[in-house]
RNA sequence: UCCGCGGUAGCUCAAUGGUAGAGCAUUCGACUGUUAAUCGACAGGUUGCUGGUUCGAGUCCAGCCCGCGGAGCCA
């Protein structure tokens, strides 16, 4: 008899079936003892009773450790007593492989989550884990069907590169034969090469960054989905992130409705994902922003009144800091596009706006419920003189970029495209705390093991 | 790099400068319907490291190490 996974046993009631995996948690009495029995598909409280089974069957259920794997034969009926409304009536139990002193106890499910991290390896069976990082697989799910089903081609750019591609961020070095590589910060300018090649296409891939942020939202290697698309302006990079938003949050919602019960996610924001994203120019947040730094520093609130603080704590005509996404966030309740941000503060392939040359057509997609930007994107700049001077202005170094500016002088087109954290987006559906739960081996600054 | 917080049992945390404690987990025992089961018992420690003050330091001081949160930068 073939086993049966977990997640199927409602269409095995009353049938006799065989399950393959591991003893989750265990309760019981003298005569009659209740394994949580899990295997990857879901878990199942399977019975075994002292009268049902042989005396060492019973006696082995009792002594066998947490996470020992686990054959277990029986017969499935239906009760309303168990959470899955099917438990298992135990008839034999082998032991494949013990397990004694597990490390990890289901109350740890909660607390901190850094010594957690620890034993990651072993902490992704559990229940919250588990449930985050299904909600993930949905996501990638979602973002190559949605690509794929719009006709893009996935064009994978590299992961080692000769230089920076955006200049400010730091790179991790890394030998390479005689010579120095960096890990990719961006597989953008690949995605442009691939847009003039096939007109529609999307990098997706990991990303490096070596900057030694430590908050909630950084990773130093993290997921990143960056369309490019040919005859693409800066409204149509606009519509393209927010069908893409809309389209990955709202499959999330519909085939994650177990995962987010878990975690107790209250989707009333997120479910605000099919309205139209407000789309507000930098100059008019910054009015915004003005006024609610003002309101918020005269609420009777602490909270708001610390973020009031550090509403535009870099002045004006700065750059959105952390407090200005978050209150930008509070004050439309669900994702805003804020565009044509200051030049000074962007990335030197971004395209000059011609009503101001102060200004770069540009898009940030903010998150509300404190997740902030999760995604950057930009009609590029497609005059060859111009992008010189970009590139002359930023110091990149021409001779490792000089491929790129090919592009504006073989057929150059206006173009452009967004990245996507991965990670931040499942932060966002999921609610995780920390973007590290996002992913099931974090890398941050001080974290390389497990 | 800067600012703030922290490091005590496997885990979460207590402990006026005066014998280092609890809950959970582990181990053992009881219990035929438990949902983080419950109840009883045993066991569990170089209080991050080094030095200092003191009759006496988990506690006070200095330095260091490690981590966390935030800023900056970004997705």
């Amino acid at each position: 008899m073939g086993s049966v996974q977990v997640c199927d046993l409602k269409q095995h009631v009353g049938q006799p079936v065989v399950l393959k995996g591991w003893l989750y948690n265990r309760r019981g009495s003298g005569k009659l003892l209740f394994l949580q029995f899990r295997d990857g598909s879901g878990i199942v409280q399977c019975v075994v009773s002292k009268a049902d089974v042989p005396e060492a069957v019973f006696e082995t259920a009792k002594r066998i450790g947490i996470e020992t794997s686990l054959v277990i034969h029986g017969k499935a009926s239906e009760d309303k007593r168990s959470s899955l409304g099917v438990e298992i009536h135990v008839t034999d139990l082998t032991v494949i492989g013990e397990s004694k002193d597990y490390p990890i106890q289901i109350t740890e499910d909660v607390p901190n989550i850094d010594k957690l991290l620890d034993q990651r390896h072993l902490w992704v069976r559990s229940r919250i884990p588990h449930a985050i990082l299904r909600v993930r697989s949905e996501v990638v799910q979602a973002i190559r069907d949605f690509y794929y089903n719009k006709g893009f081609v996935l064009f994978d750019a590299p992961m080692f590169t000769p230089a920076s591609c955006e200049g400010t961020s730091t790179l991790f070095e890394v030998p390479y034969f005689e010579s120095t590589a960096y890990l990719s910060q961006s597989g953008q300018l690949y995605g442009e090469a691939g847009a003039l090649a096939f007109g529609k296409v999307v990098v997706f891939g990991p990303t490096f960054r070596a900057e030694k942020s430590k908050t909630r939202r950084h990773l130093t290697e993290f997921w990143m989905v960056e369309p490019e698309v040919a005859f693409l302006e800066l409204d149509g990079v606009m519509d393209l992130a927010e069908e893409q938003m809309r389209y990955v949050i709202s499959r999330a919602l519909e085939r994650c409705k177990e995962e987010l019960k878990v975690l107790e996610r209250n989707t009333a924001t997120l479910e605000q994902i099919s309205k139209p994203f407000p789309r507000v120019s930098y100059d008019d947040i910054q009015q915004l922003l003005q006024k609610l730094k003002a309101e918020y520093a005269a609420s009777p609130d602490a909270e708001l009144q610390k973020l009031s603080k550090d509403i535009l704590k870099g002045g004006l005509g700065d750059d959105l800091g952390a407090a200005d996404e978050t209150a930008i966030g509070m004050h439309f309740q669900q994702c805003v596009m804020v565009h044509r941000y200051p030049r000074h503060v962007k990335a030197f392939y971004m395209k000059k706006d011609p009503a101001n040359d102060k200004r770069a057509l540009c898009v940030d997609v903010i998150a509300p419920e404190g997740v902030g930007e999760i995604i950057g994107g930009s009609q590029r700049e497609d005059s060859l003189d111009e992008l010189l001077a970009q590139i002359e202005h930023h110091k990149v170094p021409m001779e490792s970029i000089n491929w790129f500016v090919d592009l504006r002088r073989y057929g150059s087109v206006p173009h452009g495209g967004f990245g996507m954290g991965v990670e931040r987006c499942v932060q966002w559906i999921t609610g995780a705390q920390h973007v590290r739960e996002t992913i099931p081996f974090p890398r941050t600054i001080y974290r390389l093991n497990p």
